[in-house]
DNA sequence: GGAATTCGTTTCGGGGGCGTATTGTTCTCC
DNA sequence: GGAGAACAATACGCCCCCGAAACGAATTCC
């Protein structure tokens, strides 16, 4: 892929989501919840906050915010109760799935 | 591109954007600033929020922020003062190269 | 030339994110 | 079992964004 296809894979891609107002998502909450989707779990507060390299609030935060979408849920380690475990969702699956579909459609419209 | 690979690659670029401290722009402001480096000009306050859909204070607010940060201007119209033409700046150049380079750095990254 | 239109900006009240510091709970270690 | 550490959440003050509405300047239309 070259640098011109990348900026306009990328302009496509967010144009979209912004035209559809669904760009509700901050740069960081939108990583938080690929991480939560593409690593392999266990995911806590303190392990994303290590990985991404923001502070435990941001996590937090952007959990309160994202469960309230319903893309995101959050449990108590049982095993240790100082611990939650972020969990995905149903319909965050679904979001996280027409994310990608959107960037395979756009990058299929590039011109060569 | 198969949707696995789509959502690594957004995910390694949000990635980066997030652990480097430079996610400081709102989908918003991308899609603004991508729209004026990518499509021909003339772009007015009007023509951008039109091709957005969004309202002309989310431009101008837009056109402050990222014309804090260098990588936008304005310039009056002088054939209709009424007008402000919206205008590339060198930083503003190697800022939109660099999220290109970005994405072509981490797709080349994806496996097969 | 005066009314109406167009354009960008500003104002307003409200919402949310930020980092730092603090809190309450749970666990570890001796 | 008590002190300290580790964890997530909350409190605080600050700053930015939001949409709707109002505003000033410039242009167009008759």
């Amino acid at each position: 892929m070259r640098p011109s296809q990348a900026l306009r894979l990328l302009h496509d891609f967010s144009y979209v989501l912004v035209r559809d107002g669904e760009s509700d998502l901050s740069s960081r909450q939108l990583t938080v919840l690929l991480t939560v989707y593409l690593e392999p779990p266990p995911h806590t507060v303190r392990g994303l906050a290590a990985k991404l390299g923001v502070t435990k609030p941001v996590i937090t935060r952007a959990l309160d915010t994202m469960g309230r979408l319903g893309l995101l849920s959050r449990r108590r380690d049982e095993a240790d109760r100082r611990n939650v475990i972020v969990q995905r969702t149903v319909k965050g699956a679904l979001y996280v799935e027409r994310l990608g579909d959107l960037v395979v459609e756009k990058a299929k419209d590039l011109p060569r």
